[in-house]
RNA sequence: GCCGGCGUAGCUCAAUGGUAGAGCGAGGGUCUCAUAAGCCCUAGGUCGGCCGUUCGAUCCGGCCCGCCGGCACCA
């Protein structure tokens, strides 16, 4: 049995969860399905990373301990996985024990090497903050802050990448505090270094050996570039001036610093994990293009260090793009894959992704593009063919049932009588080259030609005019076994619509949860025909609700809400187990309601109080935000509200609105907001929401 | 500035030394088993621009323009 180990990012959890993570994610668990699917050995491996000096300020900022914060934001990225039907083997944290002591083997191998070693660190350093930036943090005071605040990142990843020793003089700029915007000062502080300008030789030699190493070979070409281009830094791999990680050892005055504690991950769980040290080295890392070099040039060159062989490739994808913007938080169109997942259904979500674009390419999210491939794709081509197959088969055979007894004989199909099982053998070779190759686009659109060819079959065999014939029941037979084989291939990109397939079409299903077989013999593809040993046809539900388009009028946002509206909490992961109905529509920004129901409890669940505004001021460099100063009656709360375009911050205090007093708090563009002000919109206006009696501060609102 | 990639039908993209295809959208037709789905037909596109090589170039070479990515640098 071969065996196959894939890894996603460990995700940093100063980030709540959005669609990149939740590409990579997939696409790790397409391929992990895939493999399961084939009968190979599986490991798939997920995780969070939770050290660092950001989680510990935002911790610090929030109240609480980083311990509390990395807890709640790993539980979300549980949820996430959870809601996207993600079939991972294990979920690493870089907080539990069995990481700590990993990462101190793996430094002690790296020292016995004599790769490590007590040098200075020299960077940008903000007194007041106590913290150490580096050169793309700061802001320099030539540039508006406004630029500062696009600079979210699209992707995973920890922030603050390069260690770097030296940094080059800026004698005219004066470099500010990203935080706090004050001057900060070049200042030293000792750092154990990792010596990476040693490993130079071996890393270029590898990736020339190795073509596959790195794909796709853009970013292969990449890599070399950048080895051959400039000599290796060696690189910083401790910090003094937090605590929040794991203590060098025999240093506790160090805490180990970003890669050198999180691309260990991927041995915590495998090698020293008893009776999974047959999964390192992993088959494939997949990772954003943004981290490729860490996971590349750096791990390859710890692992030599270390003594382990390197991971047989690593797989760089593309970035989403939101109506052709890039995504990021200011401009707040974040798209949140719970809430597509909530509106769209778990599996066309997870087909848009990898049907979309080609993997490794950026791609462009938008719910309009979302919504022709789940009417033109999954309803018309793919559930229509299904429902036709299934109604004519089963008043075909008697009671829905094929019988045991049933022998195929495609010479009564004439010239056509060979068309779909050619086109199967096709399909199946173009999808597992394409499998192979992580081209997982191109294995869909190799489904697709098989579901073409058999609603364009159906038309001209018109099975429905010979019920109870041999040709009638031939003709059946190749639909129905081109949809098990649709059924089956898709199994790894869509389990639920995969398994409803099958289920319709013989009655049973026949994968497990983690798309392990399990009726392998049903499920092959080279045993064709498991029809003829008799089963039962179910119609079932549509396999994919058409989406009524036909009322969206104007402009329909697909990322993100305005940021006063942001649910810092997030949308509650869909409930599993409900095969109904997998799309529904709901607009954003039309008036249509048809947001699901909740309950009473639910409702209750949120604290809404009134207020009255004490304070209103312009939050810098933003266009609509509002920092607010509001009364709940003897306690005073800092909101932030994206109201400008409509109220003056001059006209604002006094007011009387609505809170909800018990969101969490959140920081928007950097400001601390313990709440939100409701409000109605209409289009580009909005109205707070008031009272027409008078009520005091604090007032419960129900 | 250096390196790499790209620029083809309205959109997204594919292919090939002998003047180009797919999907979607749009228009037309048709069936009725089916989720007003399916199926069939329809795009006459200077294949970014110019110059070369060649009997012949969209595909080879050079230059230019535009876009994207990586690196470096400037601020």
């Amino acid at each position: 049995m071969a065996r196959f180990c894939i890894t996603t990012p460990i995700y940093y959890v100063n980030d709540v969860p959005h669609i990149g993570h939740a590409y990579t994610t997939i696409a790790a668990d397409i391929l992990a399905r895939y493999h399961r699917m084939l009968g190979d050995d599986v490991f798939f491996l997920t995780g969070t990373d939770e050290h660092g000096k950001k989680v510990e300020q935002a911790a610090a900022a929030q109240g609480r301990t980083p311990r509390d914060l990395a807890d709640s934001v790993h539980g979300r990225f549980r949820d996430l996985w959870r809601t996207l039907n993600i079939s991972n083997d294990d979920f690493i944290r870089t907080t539990e024990d069995r990481h700590r002591r990993t990462v101190h083997d793996f430094w002690s191998r790296a020292k016995a090497a004599k790769d490590i070693f007590l040098g200075d660190y020299e960077g940008w350093y903000c007194t007041p903050c106590e913290t150490f930036w580096t050169e793309k943090e700061l802001i320099p005071e030539s540039r508006p802050a406004s630029e500062l605040e696009n600079a979210g990142t699209l992707m995973e990843g920890p922030v603050d990448p390069t260690g770097e020793i030296s940094l080059p003089e800026r004698q005219e700029t004066i470099w500010r505090c990203p935080t706090c915007r004050r001057p900060t000062e070049k200042l030293r502080q000792p750092s154990y270094f990792f010596n990476l300008s040693g490993r130079w030789k071996y890393l270029v030699e590898h990736f020339e050996q190795h073509p596959d190493a790195i794909q796709p070979s853009s970013r292969r070409n990449e890599i070399l570039a950048f080895l051959r281009g400039e000599d290796l830094r060696d690189l910083s791999i401790s910090r003094t001036d937090f605590q929040w990680g794991i203590p060098v050892p025999d240093d506790s005055r160090h805490v180990i610093y970003v890669w050198f504690d999180a691309l260990v991950n991927y041995l915590t769980a495998t090698h020293y994990s008893p009776g999974r040290e047959d999964f390192w080295p992993a088959s494939i890392h997949l990772v954003g293009k943004d981290i490729l070099r860490f996971h590349t040039v750096y791990w390859f060159a710890f692992l030599k260090s270390a003594g382990f062989p390197p991971p047989e490739r690593v797989f760089a994808h593309g970035w989403w793009t939101v109506d052709g913007q890039k995504m990021s938080k200011s401009l707040g169109n974040v798209v949140d894959p719970f809430e597509v997942a909530q509106k769209y259904g778990t599996d066309p979500f997870r087909y848009f992704l990898f049907r979309e674009v080609p993997f490794g390419q950026d791609g462009n999210y938008s719910n309009r593009l979302l919504e022709a491939r789940i009417n033109g794709d999954l309803a018309n081509d793919l559930g229509n063919l299904l429902s036709r197959v299934v109604q004519v088969a089963s008043k075909h055979f008697l009671d829905s049932r094929i019988p045991a007894s049933t022998t195929h004989d495609p010479s009564t199909l004439g010239q056509d009588g060979t068309l779909l099982l050619v086109r199967r053998e096709q399909v199946k070779k173009a999808y597992l080259d394409a499998l192979g190759r992580i081209e997982l686009q191109a294995a869909l659109e190799a489904v697709w030609d098989l579901v073409r060819e058999a609603n364009g079959y159906v038309d001209r065999s018109r099975p429905w005019e010979h019920r109870g014939t041999p040709r009638g029941t031939a003709s059946l037979l190749e639909l129905l076994e081109s949809l098990r084989f649709a059924g089956v291939l898709l199994q790894p990109f869509m389990p639920g619509i995969s398994n409803r397939i099958l289920h319709q079409i013989l009655g049973r299903e026949i994968f497990g949860s983690s798309s392990r077989p399990s009726e392998p013999e049903t499920a092959d593809l080279d045993r064709p025909y498991p029809f003829t040993k008799g089963c039962s046809i179910v119609k079932g539900a549509h396999l994919v609700e058409r989406l009524d388009l036909a009322s969206a009028v104007g402009s329909r946002e697909s990322g993100g809400v305005p940021a006063a509206k942001m649910e810092q909490g997030g949308t509650l992961p869909k409930q599993a187990g409900v095969p109904t109905k997998e799309a529904k529509v709901t607009e954003t920004t039309s008036n249509t309601i048809t947001t699901s129901t909740i309950t009473i409890d639910e409702f209750r669940k949120m604290d809404l109080r009134s207020a009255t505004i004490l304070e209103a001021e312009e939050v810098p460099g933003s266009k609509r935000l509002v920092k607010l100063k509001v009364d709940l009656g003897g306690e005073s709360r800092q909101v932030v509200a994206g109201i400008r375009h409509v109220y003056t911050p001059a006209e604002l205090p006094g007011k009387k609105v609505v809170l909800v007093a018990n969101l969490a708090p959140a920081k928007i563009m950097g400001v601390e907001s313990q709440g939100m002000v409701l409000a109605a919109t209409d289009g580009d206006t909005l109205s707070l929401l008031s009272f027409d009696r008078d009520v005091g501060p604090g007032r419960k609102v129900k």
